[in-house]
DNA sequence: GCATTATACTTCGATATCGAACATTTCGAT
DNA sequence: ATCGAAATGTTCGATATCGAAGTATAATGC
């Protein structure tokens, strides 16, 4: 039955590491959302659009878009959600009327300034499976795939 | 404005990592679903339950949740909307009436089998921004990180 | 100035994804 | 044999996520 894939040995490389790459971030971002979810009823999501505007200042959605990695109506929706939860405010630009400026209101000063580092100790429980030198390794080496990822052209 | 995160070194670090490390690997299933759903009219969810049937047989949904890291309920979504469009089929085991086992139909299997090696190509090109050896080392730093992460006591 | 093109955002329809609650079936302890 | 716990799936309600199509506004080219 388990007729395994006969590639080229480059290829079985490439998904071998791209399999261990893919489940080590789901299973990583699936801890952290469990306890997002289960301590502050926030998700990842949620959580990368308030860090955002915490840490930069307001911005247009357009820049969160680039930000958080994610398509342009799925920063729509997670703003609405947002704002439906009294979080964030959507603001008006003068120069430019296309543009909705996104900005953390009191309530999500509030909440990001309790849930951040909590986060942050979180994810260094998480990462503290490896050693400052292999994190500081697995950064460079995510940095140089995303880069080339984001450049390829389609 | 930008008020940056004052963490401990360690914090700093972890989280660097962390944000590296989400961000490739969405850039590049990104790049890879954008593939799938054009060229073939696939999520990257479908392909990983047609892969794990073509390469390891029929199965229990049970056990397809734990080959792609996915609750039991998506499971049941995703093998539904499969099983609508004909490429896999639900069938009974006999000595555990509560387990549905997984198969490929006929055209499903046609479908994987000529998926699957552009897909494989697509990763290799993807995974080629990295040498050989640094592929083995994210690999290994992944799966470190990603057992550890699992075995995390919540 | 006007038409074309590009950008910012929203809406829509589809799939993914989770956890909680539920039904069914099996298993274990007594 | 029975009762309670565990396992397998499904359903439900919510959020996420995408691309395509649509609206509004701005920028560009002539």
């Amino acid at each position: 039955m388990p007729t395994r894939y006969q590639g080229s040995p480059r290829e079985v490389q490439a998904l071998d590491a791209y399999v261990k790459l893919a489940r080590a971030t789901t299973t990583v971002i699936g801890r952290l959302n469990q306890r997002l979810q289960h301590d502050h009823d926030l998700t990842e999501s949620q959580l990368g659009v308030l860090e955002a505007l915490f840490h930069l200042g307001p911005m247009p959605q357009s820049e969160l878009c680039r930000k958080i990695l994610r398509s342009g109506s799925n920063v729509t929706t997670v703003v609405d959600n947002l704002e439906r939860a009294g979080l964030v405010r959507r603001g008006a630009q003068d120069d430019d009327r296309r543009v909705r400026v996104v900005q953390l209101t009191a309530e999500g000063r509030r909440l990001i300034e309790r849930v951040f580092p909590r986060h942050a100790a979180r994810v260094t429980e998480l990462m503290g499976a490896l050693t400052r030198d292999e994190q500081r390794e697995l950064g460079r080496l995510c940095r140089k795939l995303g880069l080339a990822a984001a450049d390829s052209t389609d």
